[in-house]
DNA sequence: TTAAACAAGTTTATAAAATAAACCAAATTA
DNA sequence: TAATTTGGTTTATTTTATAAACTTGTTTAA
């Protein structure tokens, strides 16, 4: 009757990261701070998780003389994403 | 940006319910549960705040010499159900 | 007729999750 | 060169979800 909601994407948080990603497919640690106004400590393991599960791909690298790290969605994120939007609407009563 | 997500309806058994009783209007308290596959501890638990936030109002009657929980949506749960699913769609990436 | 099993929940204890506070290192600015 | 800012990470706390244990009354079987 009722799928399960990916626990990993039903999280406000990390939902509004991989939404971001899902449109830009790169973004970097602050625009998306900015982006969702989360607080860096929350946002840095939100993007561990999601990393941990191969939904998104993290680099560090360096712009100029400062740290900066980019994340991108995987297909497997993408998969994971849609599948979860699926999941959603037969929650939201949507189509029937 | 992106808008807060109702944390009363953004759990999962919680979201089940709504969504039962908004196509009902009406259901008893093991219908949910059959139909959410929840433990009977859970329900009792995510339906109390429900009730306690007034988007459903809970009727002890008896049914013979049973008790009988029957729940029904409020309109206040139900414009919150519809603004959460408004809220969800700017972090689905729907109609853009 | 009474002991065992069942129905319909509720209460409470535990596990998991979200979140922010505190922290660190390097770079920039005053 | 001391203070501030940038770009994060680690850790501690709070909140939440969830199930286990319990309660109350009912039906069933012996």
């Amino acid at each position: 009757m009722f799928p399960t909601l990916d626990p990993l994407l039903h999280s406000e948080l990390r939902l509004a990261v991989m939404s971001l990603l899902v449109s830009t497919e790169e973004a970097e640690f602050p625009y998306i701070k900015e982006q969702t106004e989360a607080t860096a400590g929350n946002l840095s393991v939100q993007i561990d998780k999601l990393s941990a599960a191969g939904y998104i791909e993290v680099e560090k690298t360096f712009k100029g003389k400062k740290p900066c790290t980019i994340c991108r969605i995987t297909p497997t994120g993408l998969k994971a994403f849609e599948d979860y939007i699926q999941a959603l609407k037969t929650y939201l009563n949507i189509g029937k």
